[in-house]
RNA sequence: GCGGAUGUGGCGAAAUUGGCAGACGUACCAGACUUAGGAUCUGGCGCCGUAAGGCAUGCAGGUUCGACCCCUGUCAUCCGCACCA
């Protein structure tokens, strides 16, 4: 058992109640060993971690050195490490080793030789799987601080409503993308979901494609030698290129702009820079700006438009893309919204109106490849294009390299020192780095990280950022085996021999965080030799996520005005002209708020709110959605373990639908299970006459009862149906008591099957049956077919496909018997109706269908 | 917008491999016991219909002797997201 135990909601609390984060996570922490310990739990507490601990994050900043310190080896595939790779530089330069951050940088051993030390580490930087970068970050000024993608609404600030806008940032980053093949490759060796492994592999997203140079023209009369590079999966469509879209990001961009349109330009950059990328993502409108400069295509000579538009991202491909309006949607809409004419080369597949991405069409107005079939064309043009040097073939990933650095202070600090602009590794023998005391939890100047505001700190030249949430979670799986290890992170033998996780049990909501990154590091770890398997979880379980039912107040934007959910009509106010800003449930009575409680909620923070009532009362608007603690819609299990007890509470969960599918929290039905436990104890005492359990033998259909019981525990249990399972003791337990069976022999094998769904009780009865150990110590009832075998089954009978009567035959009836009795059934006569035999189908033990 | 998942009675759901749709549980209705019931027990309970029977697994099609299950399209909800060319 352990605690992810850094991040932002702790430091939040430590900003709103000045407490330190270290004090409210241990009380957090033991609130939830209180609710575990109440609702019965065994876990091995001796193994217990939490990634906030200096002997815990010691070696997450152990393992992020062996990140730092080593380079992914392309030609053997595996990580390596960073010396290994400089005396290859001082050998031979980097000819064997293409740069994974700049394919262009290119030197000799000669050349590296003569690099200043600085100019060496840079270059080192652009390797090592643990590097520092540039990343775009969501910077709101008013709050001087960075901002999570969760912490902004509608392009403003969560709290306040101040505006958002992009900013470039020194930020941390692991070379995930350098495992991609790998992560892709390993799936196949584990037992994840289809879908799961789905949605890894969509988002690893491997494509082939093309990289092709265009010649930039700014205007049609002087053409400056500009190479505009695009990546296309799709080079057979190059004649059908009619415009070019650049990210907004774009380099080029300000060398290709037009005077006339140089104003159009940076006013579209001002506004794409307001845009969070989340909105970026999901708007539907089209937008986009003229750049006034032309690309020429290499093929045609035809002049292109070159665009800028957000709807093309700086971080994949090369940031730009060529638009084939007749062959992508997206591009269509885009030629459309702006009136560029669509040249058509796929002549019939194509009806104007909407593009068609077929690859089986006949090129049609293509020059060289014209009456080509296209998924045939594209090696052609590719050929082409390497044979002039214009273009390449070029496989790419829109995953992207992780950002792993934070500008907080509640997470793990650096092991690095800035010495001239040179990050330099602290020695292992000075971790863990400890995190250090602050006075206050707000962010240094220019969005650095709350250390930036420690002179000590800053006198050291100590890296300022810490890392991401994710950073202690990625390998905590390694240290339960190992938790209490002061020499290493886990001992090579400890590990060898517990080896995998066996059975991983989580949600689908980390399928492309959690899931990726725990994979890379178990991957790089293996690779450096410190552990010995390259897949962290051999199988995985997705249970299904406990929903919540979260309130809403909508602040009407640029104001401090609150408007209750009613008075948002779509006329006099719209919900567009809000921003939607969760609140605590608790309270919230049903919908109402409880105005006074919400204006002294965090800190006063919405003390001088202004309140808009619907008939003296703010009411909120309500949304399912995943409970969380950001989300402010969590329930504490405590109260029901104290009316219900913990066995009630623990089996109505599992009653409550399958495993792996989500469902909002409901108490409806909780009582339906409870009914059962008390109904289990009257098997063994009534309440007047007190114990009714006996040492009489069990009768023929009380076995079959226990022994259908048992091979269906046994069942539901291996394929993780547990809501099945409760049902199937439900069952029991009804038959039983119809039967007035209160038998010991029966009910012990009842209670041991019960142990694991409902501890408590379980054992209680077990001992009350006068046994000395615990039942956990009972051998587990084995399933006896001789007391379920059945002779006979009432089969259904339809008349073509439709049930009419049930035939009560032998089970081992020979097809012919089966057909002989069927027909001469008089209620099958009758709905024969007299028609002739089509066809007679017989399934043994399932149904008989008679076709006419 | 993209990727993934899920849609079955008033509600949570079951149907494990294409073979009796609605097990089990809630809620509700009627009754028994009772000073009492928030305990316990009995019966009923998808919709229409007195019944025979008909109609029902988000919606529209398709495959099949037979479809909740497979296929095509579509709508809604949830999870994730970095608009992936």
């Amino acid at each position: 058992m352990g605690y992810d135990a850094f991040g932002l909601p702790a430091e939040q609390y430590a900003i709103e109640h000045g407490v330190h984060p270290a004090i409210s996570t241990a009380q957090n922490i033991d609130n939830f060993r209180k609710q575990l310990d109440n609702i019965g739990f065994c876990y091995d507490w001796d193994r217990e971690v939490r990634t906030s601990e200096p002997s815990y994050y010691k070696w997450t900043q152990w393992i992020f050195l062996q990140l730092f310190n080593s380079f992914y080896n392309r030609n053997t595939q595996k990580a390596e490490s960073i010396a290994k790779l400089v005396s290859e530089f001082e050998k031979h330069g980097n000819t064997e080793h293409e740069c994974p951050a700049d394919s262009l940088i290119q030197f000799t051993g000669f050349e590296w030789k003569a690099f200043s030390k600085k100019e060496q580490q840079d270059i080192l930087m652009m390797y090592r799987l643990a590097f520092c970068g540039l990343g775009e970050v969501n910077w709101c000024e008013a709050l001087g601080t960075v901002l999570a993608n969760d912490e902004v609404v509608n392009g403003v600030s969560e709290r306040g409503g101040y505006p958002v806008v992009k900013k470039k940032l020194r930020q941390w980053y692991l070379r995930i993308t350098e495992y991609a093949d790998r992560l892709l490759s390993g799936l196949e060796t584990i037992e994840f979901s289809e879908a799961m492994k789905e949605m890894q592999t969509n988002w690893i997203g491997k494509s082939f494609g093309a990289e092709i140079d265009f010649v930039v023209n700014t205007s049609t009369n002087t053409p400056h030698d500009i190479p505009l590079t695009v990546y296309t999966t799709r080079p057979d469509t190059i004649f059908g290129v009619d415009f070019m879209v650049v990210a907004p990001e774009h380099d080029l961009i300000e060398k290709i702009t037009t005077a006339e349109q140089r104003e159009a330009v940076e006013t579209y950059i001002t506004y794409v820079k307001s845009r969070s990328d989340r909105e970026r993502q999901a708007e539907k409108k089209i937008t986009g700006c003229f750049t006034g400069a032309y690309a020429i295509n290499p093929f045609s000579g035809k002049q292109i438009p070159i665009w800028i538009s957000e709807y093309v991202l700086a971080g994949y491909g090369t940031g730009a893309i060529m638009g084939v309006p007749c062959g992508d949607e997206r591009d269509h809409k885009f030629a459309n919204h702006f009136n560029i004419p669509v040249t058509n080369i796929i002549g019939d597949y194509y009806d104007g109106k909407e593009a068609n991405p077929t690859k089986d069409a006949k090129l049609q107005n293509s020059g060289f490849i014209d009456g080509m079939v296209m998924r045939d064309a594209i090696a052609v043009v590719n050929r082409e294009l390497q044979d002039l040097g214009i273009g390449k073939e070029k496989v790419n990933y829109k995953m992207r390299d992780a950002a792993f650095s934070r500008q907080r202070y509640w997470g793990e600090p650096f092991p690095i020192q800035w010495k001239n602009g040179v990050a330099v590794p602290l020695d292992e023998t000075e971790l863990p780095l400890l995190l250090p005391e602050v006075d206050s939890y707000s962010p240094g100047p220019e969005g650095e990280g709350p250390l930036a505001n420690i002179p000590e700190w800053v006198a050291k030249e100590l890296e300022t950022n810490t890392m991401p949430g994710y950073a202690g979670s990625s390998w905590y799986f390694l240290r339960y085996m190992d938790p209490h290890n002061n020499e290493t992170f886990c001992d090579r033998k400890v590990s060898d021999y517990w080896n995998q996780v066996d059975l991983y049990i989580g949600g689908t909501e980390h399928a492309v965080g959690h899931l990726l990154y725990s994979r890379m590091w178990t991957k790089a770890l293996y690779d450096l030799g410190h552990i010995g398997f390259d897949e962290p979880f051999r199988k995985l379980l997705n249970q299904g996520m406990i929903q919540g039912s979260s309130r809403f107040v909508y602040r009407i934007k640029g104001t401090n005005k609150f408007i209750s959910h009613g008075l948002i009509d779509g006329e006099a106010y719209k919900i567009e002209d809000t921003d939607p800003i969760r609140v605590d449930v608790n309270f919230v009575d049903g919908v109402e708020l409880d105005i006074e409680a919400f204006k002294q909620w965090r800190n006063g923070e919405y003390t001088d709110a202004e309140m808009i009532l619907d008939g003296g009362k703010y009411i909120c608007g309500s949304e399912v959605e995943k409970m969380s603690k950001s989300k402010f819609n969590t329930i504490d299990p405590t109260d029901l373990v104290e009316k219900f007890g913990a066995d009630t509470f623990r089996m109505y969960e599992m009653f409550l639908g399958p495993v792996d599918q989500s469902k909002p929290w409901d108490t409806k039905g909780i009582e339906g299970v409870h009914r059962f436990l008390k109904k289990l104890w009257r098997l063994f005492f009534d309440e007047m006459k007190g114990k009714v359990w006996n040492e009489e033998k069990p009768t023929a259909a009380e076995l079959k009862i226990l022994h259908r019981t048992i091979r269906k525990i046994e069942d539901d249990t291996e394929r993780f149906s547990f809501n099945t399972a409760v049902s199937a003791f439900m069952i029991c337990v009804n038959e039983l008591a119809d039967l007035k069976c209160n038998k010991r022999e029966v009910l012990e094998s009842l209670l041991i099957m019960l142990t694991p769904y409902a501890p408590h009780i379980s054992e209680e009865l077990w001992l009350a049956l006068g046994n000395k150990n615990s039942i956990l110590d009972a051998s587990y009832p084995k399933f006896e077919e001789q007391y379920v075998i059945e002779s006979s089954k009432e089969y259904p009978v339809s008349i073509n496909g439709r049930v009419r009567t049930n035939i009560n035959i032998a089970l081992d009836a020979t097809p012919e018997q089966v057909q002989e009795i069927a027909l001469n059934n008089e209620l099958i006569h009758k709905w024969m109706e007299g028609k002739p035999l089509k066809k007679f189908i017989f399934v043994k033990g399932k149904m008989i269908n008679v076709v006419v």
